[in-house]
DNA sequence: TTTGAAATTGAAAATCAATTTCATTTTAAG
DNA sequence: CTTAAAATGAAATTGATTTTCAATTTCAAA
């Protein structure tokens, strides 16, 4: 369970595991990802109201280094948390009418970034790569109130 | 010459023109590409210091409309504006040691992104590619101050 | 060339998310 | 238990971006 790896993680840290913390990450990982900070903090305060919106933001910090969440930060601006995922590294499709947000992998495209870098003497740690655009229901209808992006 | 492209422009949408439009962009395409606001304040403000930020701010914002600059939010969250080059799109790669930006076109890329975005249905208008790491001189030094990323 | 409505300018103020402060409360090591 | 260190939460601060508004400038029409 994620809750035990957090507390474990917290100890190492010589941080201090709070009824708040767990609340939080509990949330955290059971709502769909790519939520903003408002988001979850309204979560969390309708399961529990005296949790402040600046423990969600520091804890939403904490779970980022310790790497249970990763921030996004989309062409809209927001700033989003996802749960990182156990798998490889994913990177993300978003829809510009319905705000859709799909996480893809693709080997190609990682080889093929390594191949660019190399061509510039680059050494690469890591990447960002988002492709904007309309999902399959959205391009079907052909109205155009854009969102994001 | 862009600055009578620009006045075409601006007259075509309704705008004025102004001695202020035309120095900031002038100073703009003049200077090295990948500047924050504060940056092009500075050298503007420089030319003529009877300039406002507000101004630079609103021009950069109108160039960006018109479609002779570009923002760009790289992963260390500045807001950058490049001028937008004739060729095709390129995408990024961010030296996190020295900040160095390099700009790269794949035509590999671009269709390898095609193919993604087929197989998950979506119908894409643009994409955001960069690439972080250590450029070749930064990667010969291994001192590991890092900025941006 | 003059006129005047509409647009622009620039300083200051407002906005808004992100972050910090600080008094109080809670945790957990000893 | 004790108690030092850490965490909490409300409020304040920060810093970038954006808006406001009175004064100025542009430019199309007379």
């Amino acid at each position: 369970m994620e809750s035990s790896r957090f507390k474990t993680r917290m100890s190492e840290e010589g941080l201090k595991s709070t009824r708040q913390r767990a609340e939080i990450l509990e949330i955290f990982l059971n709502s769909a990802g790519h939520q903003n900070l408002g988001q979850i903090y309204a979560r969390v305060a309708k399961t529990d109201p005296k949790i402040g919106y600046t423990t969600v933001y520091r804890t939403l910090k904490l779970l980022t280094r310790l790497g249970f969440a990763a921030q996004r930060k989309f062409a809209d601006g927001e700033t989003r948390y996802e749960p990182i995922p156990e798998g490889a590294h994913h990177d993300h499709l978003i829809c510009l009418r319905c705000g859709k947000i799909i996480e893809f992998e693709d080997d190609h495209l990682e080889s093929l970034q390594n191949r660019i870098a190399r061509r510039h003497g680059f050494d690469i740690f890591h990447h960002r790569m988002e492709l904007y655009g309309y999902c399959r229901q959205c391009a079907r209808k052909k109205s155009s109130i854009r969102r994001k992006g």
